[in-house]
DNA sequence: CTGAAAGCGCTTACAG
DNA sequence: CTGAAAGCGCTTACAG
């Protein structure tokens, strides 16, 4: 076992200071710094005779960037659900990072006492060990956020994060204009009287959708009172619940994900009505589970690889070139996917 | 924008060295070195306050390690299909690496002029970074395990890999026996004539099929002749050929892929013979792709989880033990999924 | 055009 | 029980 070459050692063969061939390593020679060819020429040969490769600690200990950049999810990255959750960001943020020459650090030793994942873990910010990090995950850290943010450390949450008090970069999926889009086109097939069902405004998510379908309400004139939003869990979308809402003169639903949409579907075959011709509804995302008999539903799409892609090159901004006040903030728009669930209402026909 | 503090402004908060400080922060206390519980404490209390947290960059030149282990792959480790190629091997490293505190640096920024990846990219050994690496892949560059193992850089290899000259570490499903066993099963409903379909025997994985078979026919007295072995491409697994196969009298065949398979399935359909009455077919692995009619195999599965679990095992074992001439190589039992494509043979009934 | 030297933030013998 | 000091392998002013 041979014991790896050092710069001192490729500097000592050519003939040069360390700062010489550090600098001809490191191709900034040419402004201030400048080698005659033949210097040049002889690092390079010491390099190749020597194997020498760089040390990558060294490196960024001595004040370099590492070029590495930190993935940090509140949760396994790799969930074991075949409906990866994680892929399609993974897949558009390593491709973006391999286009700006980054590596990725997965910070997976980050349990903390809660059984959950922390930023500031034990006595170790891990994100430190990389130039700047991205973030992904729906249970974050307000505190963690906020304190990142004031150690000016550099990142990027992949989905809209409001913090109070300090502003954090984003790449986010415009679930408001989709789920406004989708409200309009059941408006404009003829339904006055629709209702949503999303989560509690806990998450950023959940608001924009929430608040796309109040405007897109406001604006094409639909009645909004107490039976128009609804926060419940998917065991109160029952058969007596749907029966209600259209007892109510609703005549078609906007629902925030496939577990909810399944459940109202079942309630209204348990009252014998069919989707669309009874009764159209409209899913606020794509599916996050296979399902066996599922209908080619009417929903949006997010654009996961998207926010990958943009939160690497956002990020990439941000490290490169920190002066420039570019953008901090992207909404991405979701693609509207026709479906089968959704047509004019019955009443109306 | 405040600055981070070090392990130099605990030490002097605790009123202790840095080397003290350090020991605290290790949790290398107790044996030649001891601490006072106060001391101990007053340690703590200093992190606390001034949110100290270790630069991994510095640990690792230091000569200590920093908890991260490095993942290698010979191309994206995030590939576009749904069908995630690496994702289990993935989910049981994350799984394994978290449960022994350790993070994953994925290198991706590796893209030689080829086009493909390399380990030695331009004068860097990117694996330097980490205390180890895993290595995952098919189209591995021997010389560059060969360097890797020289410089005495501690990694694992996910699937057996043999490299003339060194041995290196690897965790690989048992393909060998897994063929030997389905081979056996058919001659055990009664074939006598069993033919094989594998790919040039280039890739470990290959070879180890391919020599269960072998193995199988020996000890079942199979015939073994120019019409047994087969390297084809897809393309070739023709209804004619595969007639010229039942002209021979084979009754049987062990496919290594889905998709040969499928060409297979076909080329019996084409010929008005239905799987397994007529023919019946192992596969040899699970399938890589998702097909709209495809029987349900015969076949064994690769034990990806399991294979990433141990990698990492074996890596710490031999990061935290360097001492310790644990087992290198290790074989993982693959399940048989008895599945509907083999029956007895046609002619013995 | 090039070199001597300081310093990045840790760990680890070694000395007491 | 604890501290002073060397050293890990680089980069980067700074001096010439």
């Amino acid at each position: 076992m041979k014991t790896r070459s050092r710069l001192a050692d490729v500097a000592k063969l050519a003939g040069v200071s360390t700062a010489t061939a550090s600098a001809v390593i490191n191709h900034v020679t040419g402004r201030n710094i400048r080698v005659s060819p033949e210097t040049h020429q002889r690092v390079w040969d010491a390099v190749a005779q020597l194997g020498y490769v760089a040390n990558p600690a060294a490196r960024t200990l001595a004040g370099g960037k590492n070029r590495i950049l930190g993935i940090f999810t509140y949760g396994p990255i790799f969930p074991f659900q075949h409906h990866d959750f994680f892929h399609l960001f993974l897949l558009g943020i390593e491709e973006e990072a391999e286009r700006q020459g980054y590596h990725l650090l997965l910070f997976t030793n980050a349990t903390n006492t809660n059984g959950g994942r922390s930023i500031f873990h034990d006595d170790t910010n891990l994100l430190y060990m990389a130039d700047g990090s991205i973030l992904l995950g729906l249970n974050e850290n307000k505190d963690e956020l906020r304190r990142l943010q004031e150690d000016g450390y550099p990142f990027v949450y992949v989905g809209r994060r409001e913090v109070p008090g300090v502003s954090i970069s984003f790449t986010a999926g415009d679930y408001q204009a989709a789920t406004a889009e989708l409200t309009c086109q059941l408006a404009n097939l003829g339904h006055r009287r629709l209702f949503f069902i999303g989560f509690p405004p806990r998450f950023e998510s959940s608001i924009d959708r929430e608040s796309g379908f109040i405007q897109a309400c406001h604006q094409q004139n639909l009645p909004l009172d107490d039976r128009t939003i609804f926060h419940i869990p998917v065991s109160d979308i029952t058969p007596e619940f749907v029966r209600r809402q259209l007892e109510e003169g609703y005549t078609g639903a906007l629902i925030d994900m496939d577990v909810q949409c399944q459940a109202m579907l079942s309630s209204l075959h348990a009252l014998g009505l069919n989707v669309p011709q009874d009764f159209s509804i409209a899913m606020l995302g794509d599916p996050h589970y296979v399902w066996d008999n599922s209908p080619d539903w009417t929903m949006f799409t997010i654009p996961r690889r998207e926010m990958g892609i943009e939160a690497v090159r956002m990020l990439v901004n941000q490290l490169e070139y920190p002066q420039n006040p570019a953008p901090r903030t992207i909404f991405l728009p979701c693609r509207i996917v026709p479906g089968q669930t959704i047509a004019a209402p019955y009443r109306a026909n």
